[in-house]
DNA sequence: AATTTTCATTTGTCATACAATTAAACGTCT
DNA sequence: AGACGTTTAATTGTATGACAAATGAAAATT
């Protein structure tokens, strides 16, 4: 584990990446202790505030979590789903706001991913995850329910659907595509009419999977895709005009 | 922008977490240079060194870049897809190693969301794409190749099918999927027999891309996918033996 | 006008010190 | 002997002060 000393990089930066490869590399283990900070300082040959930024670039990507004491220190974290159900959508909703990215690029990509996971769901879902999307569509039809409400809603709804596929690789991967969307999803008004045209397509969904109908979910779900974008359309079209 | 004293969490992590929200919120825009260090501390009330800590936070994010010098500082950086798939694919190798998630879950997983954006690749895929996966399946043919180049142009091939989509959120997204796989794929031994019969699905389906025709080219992926798995519990079995 | 020099600003790094926390080791009392 | 409080050593968290290095602006010089 060796810095370059010729690199132009910060030698946090160095010795972050040096660790950050050795944790990848699997030469540091899960739960394993590393040095401590002044142990790290002497054998990269540098101060002890330089080691600790590096740890804390560490620590910013979970890879490492630190405990005070003795017997102390900076272990290598095991990454949780959670945590990098965090991170995916922290990054997703970075990307979609600084990037310009159109609402109907975003919107594609999240109901293609989603639509992967509706065979699966349709074969696996627990009836649990059934009645959760049940409970969030009744949740979306009461009246005088925010807007902000019924997207978070809108997303309970979807989660369950990516949850009941059994596959928690895809339920991360697609974290990040359902709820980066979020923040646009919330520049929609939802009239009493859309909503219930959208209560409508979920519950579409919810039947179909619970028939273990997995194509007539997918077109449910294209449908959904496509009558999100109008109403997406509809909002750019109202703001422009007014 | 403010940090709660009575927190029980670190000082830099809370002043991180500050600045994330302000940015996330669209408090501090992109390329909007921060106060200096000195200024942040004053500010936060906390020494600079603890300042340092948070901001190598938001560094290891890509949330920010610094610059040394006069009219220099910490600089809110636009997200790149480059850098995003940086984090996704380390984020996502991460999780596949330290999770003891089985080749097939991984597998499934991936073929199911590449299998999403196959029906959009045989609409746009450009002659660019076409190109490259060509090339990667006569590369794939070469004999000689290692195991290690052969997955490295697996997943060159791949990326050029997703890329061909034309849908830069689903690029991103599928990143992590494709090369976190890498790792796992690296374990199987590919025989010349194997090989030629993965050179042969690659065939069909950058045919079928050519012929714009999804629905081949998502039935040749399924092929694939239980061809990949047959492979892995080939080696899994031999191991067990050996 | 072009070039060089100076200079102020800011990040990068170091050294040192002290506070806060924690678990183990020790000692005391029952 | 065993339970319970106390000390202690190790370790991270934070503060202070200093200097080096980079960098662009401004001033001085050619």
């Amino acid at each position: 584990m060796k810095i370059d000393p010729k690199s132009s990089a910060d030698l946090s930066a160095q010795i972050a990446k040096a660790i950050r490869d050795a944790i990848i590399a699997g030469d540091l283990i899960v739960d394993e202790r590393l040095p401590s900070e002044a142990e790290l300082a002497e054998q990269f040959d540098v101060s002890r505030p330089t080691v600790r930024e590096a740890l804390k670039r560490l620590a910013a990507q979970s890879l490492i979590r630190t405990q005070r004491g003795a017997f102390g220190g900076a272990f290598v974290n095991r990454l949780r789903y959670e945590e990098a159900y965090g991170q995916q959508v922290t990054t997703s909703t970075l990307l979609l706001s600084m990037n310009e990215v159109s609402f109907d690029v975003a919107c594609e990509a999240r109901y293609a991913l989603e639509r992967a996971c509706t065979p699966l769901s349709a074969q696996r879902r627990s009836p649990d995850h059934l009645a959760t999307m049940r409970a969030e569509i009744h949740r979306q039809g009461q009246p005088g329910l925010s807007d902000e409400s019924f997207c978070a809603s809108d997303v309970a709804f979807h989660r369950a659907l990516v949850d009941g596929a059994g596959n928690p690789v895809m339920s991360y991967q697609l974290a990040g595509a359902v709820e980066a969307m979020q923040p646009l999803m919330n520049m929609i008004t939802f009239t009493a009419r859309s909503r219930e045209a959208i209560v409508g397509l979920h519950t579409r969904i919810a039947d179909a999977l619970e028939a273990s109908d997995g194509a007539a979910a997918e077109s449910a779900l294209h449908e959904l895709e496509a009558y999100t974008k109008t109403l997406a359309r509809d909002v750019m079209a109202a703001r422009t005009r007014g």
